[in-house]
Order: structure tokens, then C-alpha cells, then sequence
DNA sequence: ATTACTTGTAAAATCAAAAGTTACAGATAT
DNA sequence: ATATCTGTAACTTTTGATTTTACAAGTAAT
């Protein structure tokens, strides 16, 4: 299948969001930035607006973020744009019947269990607003490299 | 698209391997196991050769642990099925033009990179001989219930 | 209150990575 | 010789995701 990339660009907005935050902000314009159809932007800030990191208003392009971008983590959008998804996948379909195929599941399950907690915990240790500082430093930095 | 069960499926293979090392090891008896066919596992068995996992012989159904299983780890098994494949996916098509969009997938990358690391040590450090172990002691906890 | 612009969704179309299938050349072993 | 396998290539199917199309309904400014 498509990759997702759901969790990308639903940081992409808050960030944009927070950083154009005097400007109109529709769909269409962040739509731009990402370089996607508005359509898909809309419908991810309708999940983080259920997730409850912004909050919208039908009819203007004035989205804000809910809370500040120094409360908002990583793990906050991924759980809100990906959910329960498994992040490596079981093959939930073995035989039963087999010592192998009857007990891999819930074994791999469990090592897989722990290796995505370990990588969830660290994206529980980055903001929205460390993202954000380290965006506007890359930027200064091509800029003096231009000079 | 479809999500991979390669890793998982390689495990599998590996583990079915060793348990019935005193067998008649056909492909068609492993893809029974999985409940995939042949041709899969056998397509899979290759990934495992080029990477030193396993060792075969054409024509004849002997597939052999090339190492241990105490000296093959998840993350071996991890990098021989998925390589280089990002665990979380970046956009790479966002405008460079824009401050968001010209510098999120090297911010983000970054984090994205931190993350997958902590789930890889994870792996490095759970053995084939671990799965093994616990399947077994599974198989055993079930066949307990059952009387 | 009309006009232009928006959001929020639903529904359908398209895409692409992966599994599944078919086919077959070539090795092995009895 | 015969039966059974492996190893691959080529093609088809599946399916989660994006993209597109369409439109009802809210907002704001003239």
C-alpha cells in the first residue's frame, strides 16, 4: 500500500500553524506548503481537532492550537493521527495447530510490544515547540550559508 | 497498501526452522505453519540466505540456522527483511519554498531517527533462542490449561 | 441579503507496496 | 527415470492510503 504520512503532516500544521499564526490560515494555504490538496488538510485537522490539539471554526481560516506548543508532544499527534496501528506488524494469520504457529503471535507480540514503547517514550520527550525551535535555527542556518 | 508481515513472517521461519531441525524442512511444510504458500516462503528463505541468516541447498528440503540461535537477534532478522525502510514515514514532497515545508523532514527526520533507534536496541538485545524459549514454554502453558 | 470564500464530509477514483499465483528451469535422491 | 524440491521471474490480486470531485452549510464584508 500508500505509506502514511498522516504523522508528518499533521505536525507540519501545528507547526504551521503556530509559526503563521498572525495570517489567514486556510487549508488552502497550508495545503501549499505541504504540497497536498486542501481536502487532505482538512481532514487531518478534523482529527486533531477530535484528538483536541486545535480547535477550528466552520466558515474562517482561523485555526489555533489548543494548548501550548510546549504541552503538545510528538506522541500527542501520533496517537491522535495513528492510533492503536501497530507499528511492526503480526502476521495474524498462522496455523494453530502448529507449536510455532499457535504461539508466535503473542511472543513476537509482546518484543514488539516493548519496541515500540521504547520508541513512543521518546517521542513522549520532544514538543511541538522543540520542533518548532529547531525548524527556525535550520532556516537561519540556510540563510547564512546563502551569504 | 498491504502491510508487510515480512518480519514477522521471517521469525517464523527461522524459529520453525530450528524447532524441527530433525524433519523433512519443504517449503510447503513451513508455508503450512505461516498458512502462506510456498512460494512466499521460499521467497523469503532467499532474503534470509543473502543476508548469511540461513544456509539451503537446491533441490533438497535441508534448510540449516547459519549461526546459533543464540547469536541471531530480531534486529538481524529486522535488517535482513525491511533494510533500509523508514519505521515512521517522512512527506519528502513539501515545499521548499517554505519555511515549514523547506526544513520539517531533516527536523523531523531526526526525531523520527531517534525513535527508531530506541526500537532497534530493543531488538539487538532479544535473541532467536529467546523467541524459541518462550514459545515452548507457551505451547506448554497451553497444553497445562487444557487438563 | 447577496457575494465570495471557507470549512467539514462523504463518496469515488487512483496509487503503490506487498502478498498470492502460475510457471518452469535446474538440482537432488532414491 | 521418476518424483520431489528449490529458486526465480512474471503476472494478478489485495488493500490501506492518498487524491479528487462534489456539495451542504457557516462567515464576513460590502
Amino acid at each position: 500500500m500508500r505509506v502514511s504520512t498522516r504523522f508528518s503532516d499533521s505536525v507540519h500544521i501545528l507547526a504551521f500553524i503556530e509559526i503563521y499564526q498572525d495570517q489567514r490560515l486556510s487549508s488552502e494555504l497550508i495545503a501549499n506548503s505541504i504540497e497536498t490538496s486542501p481536502v487532505v488538510v482538512r481532514r487531518l485537522m478534523s482529527t486533531l481537532r477530535e484528538s483536541g490539539l486545535i480547535a477550528t471554526k466552520k466558515g474562517t481560516a482561523e485555526p489555533k492550537l489548543s494548548k501550548s506548543p510546549h504541552e503538545i508532544t510528538l506522541l500527542d499527534v501520533y496517537l491522535a493521527t495513528e492510533r492503536a496501528k501497530q507499528l511492526f506488524t503480526l502476521d495474524t494469520n498462522t496455523n494453530p495447530d502448529c507449536i510455532v504457529g499457535g504461539n508466535i503471535q503473542k511472543v513476537l507480540g509482546s518484543y514488539y510490544e516493548d519496541a515500540k514503547m521504547a520508541a513512543l517514550r521518546k517521542f513522549n520527550n520532544v514538543s511541538l515547540q522543540d520542533i518548532i525551535e529547531t525548524i527556525l535555527v535550520e532556516q537561519k542556518a540556510k540563510e547564512h550559508n546563502v551569504q
